[in-house]
DNA sequence: GTTGATAATCTCAACGTTGAAATAACAGCA
DNA sequence: TGCTGTTATTTCAACGTTGAGATTATCAAC
């Protein structure tokens, strides 16, 4: 079964026979895999009455364990964004009663970012039917294709430094 | 070598046993790859006066093959953006000089986007060290591993239908 | 030929991110 | 104690996309 990269680089055989653009076959799939799971990912949160950013910070949270708080820095690191957009993200979650900023007793230039117990109960609600879903967007591949997907996607990652959550 | 993902996968672990979050294992990989490699393109194409999604609009004309034309519609569908960001973004590239809207002569409502000489050239001579800078962030992977790579992604791409570039 | 449904593009306000500058605080060292 | 460099967060204007609506054109059926 064909996907839409292969159509590409078919064009590309034919247009610059010149060039083996093999590399497309993984870059190209990965960006429009990532575009198309995220809105699917959209659609899922959209029906939980959650972004899809929202989301992913009181996941982070939720996994950092008890008591549930990171540093703002953390949590940019974390979702690979900048300053700005977690300043925001935790003004707009706190005017929701999910996140509160606590000051830092150690460091007054840091705040952490705590998890209401609001937002703990929504992140554990949500979460199992997260993973089910997740897995429904897997589902074509067996489970000896996921794991050497996974590794090879694992390899990938660490060759470019992807190797810390903050 | 441990990612980022081997990390937050750990954490789940330790939060949620109950859960098997394995999905994540590749949703998360996906997504984060997603974004260090735009970063990386982001800086390549910098490096050579182009955004990226500029290169993105020239290389789609580009191997559509002569006479380098396309509708705004099947650039939308290409680039998986929406009507609107394909409008603005054919504006400024004429604006550039590097494409031309020509009225389409089968279909009033249509119009069709035009590879200027500067655009085709342009592409041409920035699409060789593309390719080599891409063969770069995948170097990590040896032959075998690339191919099993693609082939588990045209999997799951082609199982959540995206099979034609319009 | 007129009607009604569908399709292609453009318009535009709302939204969230980026990137850089501003602010405040820490840390090491003379 | 006072410098100097670094770090953490916030602020804010610029930017590009989204999503919905407006416009114009096509096509099939009557």
């Amino acid at each position: 079964m064909d996907d839409a990269v292969d159509l590409l680089m078919t064009q590309w055989a034919r247009e610059r026979p010149d060039l083996d653009v093999w590399p497309m076959g993984i870059m190209g799939r990965i960006s429009r895999l990532s575009r198309l799971l995220d809105r699917e990912l959209k659609e899922f949160f959209a029906a939980h009455g959650l972004e899809r950013w929202e989301f992913d910070v009181l996941a982070t949270l939720r996994r950092s364990g008890p008591p549930y708080e990171l540093t703002a820095g953390a949590l940019n690191r974390a979702a690979m964004v900048t300053s700005g957009a977690i300043t925001n993200r935790i003004d707009r979650m706190a005017a929701r009663g999910l996140v509160e900023r606590i000051p830092d007793s150690g460091d007054r230039r840091s705040i952490r970012v705590r998890l209401t117990g609001r937002g703990l109960a929504l992140v554990d609600e949500v979460l199992e039917p997260h993973v089910a879903n997740e897995a429904r967007l897997l589902a074509s591949l067996d489970p000896r294709e996921r794991d050497h997907l996974a590794a090879a996607l694992r390899t990938l990652l660490a060759s470019l430094g992807d190797t810390t959550l903050g």
